[in-house]
DNA sequence: TCTGGGGTCCTAGGACCC
DNA sequence: TCTGGGGTCCTAGGACCC
């Protein structure tokens, strides 16, 4: 039987700020974007524990994370700050784990089937994971313990902040059974809107349902989250992703109609996509733009080469290529390049 | 209410090859 | 003159995650 511990850091980006400025310590930080009194454009990154009292959360638009608490501190995010202390604490969960699995910047799976000897094993081993990184990076981490990645995962969620969870086997579809729907791995607002319609609600209501039932609605992916809706996941803990693509993208402050202002903006994206390529060694062999108009529609359009590259000529005038059919008429919000297709030089 | 920026994975139709 | 089935690549869009 595996045991999978699933490690959270707990409100990330304040934690960190707070950490470098211990005046902000206690206070309800939001990272994210500029709210300019109301008049922003974005939204917010990470809230500290504080400014979720107030109603304010990640992915919420930064105008109404201003009305809700305007006397809030609002921060730019300092990435090269948390990916320092980021490395620092994978460092330390790395040597605790026998496989070990970076899962975005502020969280990680670690399998420890055979580092421990059974759960309780596995929660005094949790326990010393949680001092040691508070002791050393004097940030405070979420930890679940399961049979599963998903399980555990939804575990480190259940009591944050500080919280340990540890679910066995035998305890696991009691343990999913009252959750809302939307705690399962690949449940968005799409997916729980059209379940929701079913008067399904919780985890429980989906594991009841035949699987067949769910493969008709949603396909594939139906018979997946039948699966996960018992509490069954046999994906591994994996090392050593490949990047699988490079892109920038960004949003105009104010909707753009100044067809030359977006082509220069798009040679600027091209010279860093570029640089990160080269930074990393690759070469690429597709190109893809995006365009975001007033309204929020969104496009893409790409071109695969017949060969790959890693010249910036052929970058900037693919790109200019792929973008110019978008670019008469309509004022545009967003534009984004990425390449993908990497192969390493 | 107004929706960032970094990504990953999946689907589906059409082209093309054997 | 009519036309199967499998596989892969390309393109566009969409859902989701942190």
């Amino acid at each position: 039987m595996r045991i999978i511990l699933h490690v959270d850091l707990d409100a990330f980006f304040p934690s960190v700020e707070a950490r470098e400025h211990p005046e902000l310590k206690g206070k309800a930080i939001v990272v994210g974007a500029d709210p300019k009194e109301g008049r922003g454009r974005g939204v917010v990154s990470s809230a500290s524990y504080e400014a979720r009292r107030h109603g304010v959360h990640s992915a919420m638009p930064i105008t109404r994370a201003w009305k809700l608490c305007p006397d809030c501190v609002y921060l730019r995010p300092h990435f090269d700050l948390y990916i320092r202390a980021s490395n620092g604490i994978m460092r330390i969960l790395k040597s605790h784990a026998e496989r070990f699995e970076q899962a975005g910047i502020d969280e990680a799976y670690l399998d420890v089937s055979k580092t421990v000897k059974d759960f309780d094993g596995a929660q005094v081993l949790a326990k010393d994971i949680m001092e040691e990184v508070l002791d050393k990076e004097k940030l405070t981490c979420s930890v679940g313990v399961a049979p599963n990645k998903l399980v555990a995962k939804i575990a480190s969620d259940y009591r944050k902040p500080c919280g340990l969870t540890v679910v066995r086997e035998e305890d696991v579809r009691g343990f999913l059974s009252p959750l809302d729907l939307r705690k399962l791995l690949g449940v968005g607002p799409r997916t729980e809107a059209r379940l929701k319609e079913l008067k399904l609600e919780t985890v429980g209501d989906l594991a009841a349902l035949s699987p067949e039932v769910l493969r008709r609605l949603l396909g594939v992916w139906g018979t997946r989250l039948h699966e996960y809706s018992q509490g069954l996941d046999s994906s591994e803990v994996v090392e050593g992703y490949e990047t699988k693509s490079i892109g920038r993208e960004v949003t105009f402050e104010q909707d753009a109609d100044d067809g030359e202002m977006v082509l220069g903006v798009l040679e600027e994206l091209a010279e860093v996509v570029h640089k990160e390529l080269i930074d990393n060694a690759f070469r690429f062999k597709t190109i893809t733009v995006k365009v975001r108009y007033q309204h929020f529609e969104t496009h893409t359009r790409s071109k695969s080469l017949l060969f790959s590259t890693d010249d910036l000529d052929i970058l900037r005038n693919s790109a200019k290529r792929l973008i110019a059919p978008h670019l008469r008429g309509r004022r545009i919000r967003l534009i984004g390049l990425r390449v993908s297709t990497l192969l390493r030089r």
